[in-house]
DNA sequence: TCATTGATTTGCT
DNA sequence: GCAAATCAATGAT
């Protein structure tokens, strides 16, 4: 899905999501092939996109996971069918991710804006912020509910692999995947100072 | 019931 | 770069 989209192309496309299958394999390679995807909220004729620049996996065994210690109240919906949204509390802050097989997730990190849109998407908890996401979206179906991903054309900008923010147990696996160079990229960015490249600057 | 901790963000130095 | 904010889920007592 691009940037300058119609509203009837968006309902077009939001006919068509990502299915179930998709996410009902390995996480790590979920994860990767989220990039670039479009995750949109519906109300009405209202809607609101981002497409997907970052993202990290969490993993059965992962002792940084929230599903590490097995099911509890908070983290269920992170034992239910693939393609379910969990969604946490951190701080003053909420975060989503997507189920792909039990106990496993993919944390969305950051997206970047469809052209015209105002708001900043670029790291967890602005990224529900920007697209409205709760406590209450806990649990839903992304594959049937007003909330879905989409697909898109392949990004252009080579994915890479880097080590989880924010994290303080096995902080050496490099489970974070993101578009090399986006700038809607949240920090630490792993490129330095300035963008590695300037072609990297029009996928804004 | 109590203490600890955190998959973040923000603002200040 | 670093620390404070701020609170509920979790695990220990």
């Amino acid at each position: 899905m691009n940037v300058d989209e119609t509203t009837a192309s968006v309902e077009r496309a939001f006919a068509k999501p990502l299915p179930r299958r998709f996410f009902d394999r390995p996480t790590r390679r979920v994860a990767r092939e989220l990039l670039g995807k479009t995750i949109v909220r519906r109300s009405g004729a209202r809607w609101r996109a981002a497409r997907l620049v970052e993202v990290e996996a969490y993993l059965a065994g992962d002792p940084a996971s929230h599903a590490f210690r097995g099911p509890t109240p908070r983290n269920a919906s992170m034992f239910g069918a693939p393609g379910t949204l969990y969604v946490f509390r951190i701080h003053q802050v909420v975060c989503a991710n997507v189920v792909t097989q039990r106990g496993e997730a993919v944390l969305l990190r950051a997206g970047s804006l469809p052209e015209g849109s105002s708001g900043n998407p670029s790291g967890p908890g602005r990224l529900c912020r920007y697209l409205g996401i709760t406590r209450s979206d806990d649990g839903i179906d992304l594959v049937r509910s007003q909330t879905r991903l989409l697909d898109g054309p392949p990004p252009t900008e080579p994915v890479r692999t880097a080590p989880r923010v924010g994290i303080s147990r096995a902080k050496e696996r490099r489970l974070r995947y993101l578009l090399w160079g986006n700038p809607w990229v949240s920090r630490p960015r792993p490129w330095g100072r300035r963008p590695p490249a300037q072609r990297s600057l029009a996928q804004a």
